[in-house]
DNA sequence: CCTTGTATCTCGCCT
DNA sequence: AGGCGAGGTACAAGG
């Protein structure tokens, strides 16, 4: 990793046109050969930068440095450095990366292996249930025998409702399936989410993710 | 900002949970207090981060370097510091900002400006026409004189269309709009968004960026 | 202070 | 490679 920081003036052109005045900025270069460039604030999002696989072409013109980055698709950002505050590099290695815990795929993985916190007599017909406007979450049986579409979100809001019903739409003209019912499962629902939810026929059900974790936890004990 | 490359293990709990296993990365600290934990690949994703408002704790735990950042919310970004191999502050001051072109503001400006690329004898009636739930982009009338919905997109994806549908099912309840047809224009149009929008009667328009804007350098020439 | 909508969104997964 | 959904989305603008 290089970090410079350089006044510089930065010009990007690529999926849209931008310009960076001349100013005190951050370079970041990595080992996988991207450049970004921060100021001094937001932690998050770089000015500007360019995301691998790019190159980097350190040139100059008229004693000031100029660096050109350039990916694949021809999007261009040109660095251009009146002066150097700082430079050096850094030996990092590969990172053993992050780990995460509570996130959506796991909540599904989660409610998938106990469809029975659902309601007795549920079962699983298969995860990620494959549609022509994209998969469902959890395709299921309720104790009847009738077909279940499951939603999941960490966080229930009017979107989650509106992707479900278009599914339900979707799924209710399969004569094979049909008559298909809802349920919008989230560890969280927003009441506006929930009314429209309710208005539709979907029925809500709050997970909670310690609980289901407790229970699988409870079944590798078993083994 | 501070620039700090260290072997370190970082802990995150708000949100989710998430843990980084000990590894030198850089940490960057910046004006706004925010702090943000680099691996050696990504140009634009920190591995883990704390945006401001937040405050840094710089403390000691048996001669290693423990740093608590908190933020208003409760969540919590611990960094453990077992080696610190580079630590350098650098005064960078207020950066003057991104100057960009060619996002959705844009487009709208130009459509509005030369509605007949629509269709002729297309015309404006206005820019962000106020709804209860939302401006429309832009609002017109065809050369039949039927009023048209314009929703404009840089990408065209679903939930457009579901954007655009909310706003012309409001609109056709004005008995001196309706009827109010749709049309979904963006520079590029993702099938699935073609297949709802096609299906809802909403007509679809691919915007070409430099033909608007051609147009419209042509147009000031003529001044 | 909230909500709403955009983003060079990034990232991962799956077709 | 392209499409699609999720994200600790982040972030700015507007009410």
């Amino acid at each position: 990793m290089r970090l410079v920081i350089a006044r510089c003036s930065v010009d990007y052109a690529g999926r849209l046109t931008a310009h960076l005045p001349s100013a005190p900025r951050l370079i970041l270069v990595k080992a996988d050969g991207s450049v970004s460039v921060h100021a001094d604030d937001r932690a998050y999002k770089p000015l500007n930068w360019m995301s691998p696989p790019c190159t980097l072409k350190e040139g100059e013109e008229n004693g000031t440095a100029v660096w050109t980055v350039v990916n694949k698709s021809g999007e261009k950002l040109i660095i251009t450095m009146e002066e150097v505050l700082h430079d050096s590099s850094h030996e990092l290695g590969v990172d053993p990366g992050l780990i995460k815990d509570g996130v959506e795929a796991h909540l599904q993985e989660l409610l998938a292996d106990r469809m029975e916190t659902l309601g007795e007599g549920w079962t699983l017909i298969r995860r990620e249930y494959p549609t022509a406007i994209g998969p469902v979450d959890i395709l299921g049986r309720d104790a009847e025998g009738t077909t279940v579409a499951i939603e999941i979100k960490r966080r229930g809001e009017i979107d989650g409702v509106e992707q479900l019903t278009r599914y339900l739409e979707l799924l209710n003209r399969d004569p094979h399936l049909a008559p298909v019912k809802g349920v919008f499962a989230a560890q969280e629902i927003k009441p506006q989410a929930r009314v429209l939810a309710t208005d539709r026929g979907i029925d809500c059900v709050t997970l909670d993710y310690d609980a289901l974790r407790g229970i699988e936890d409870d079944k590798l004990r078993l083994f």
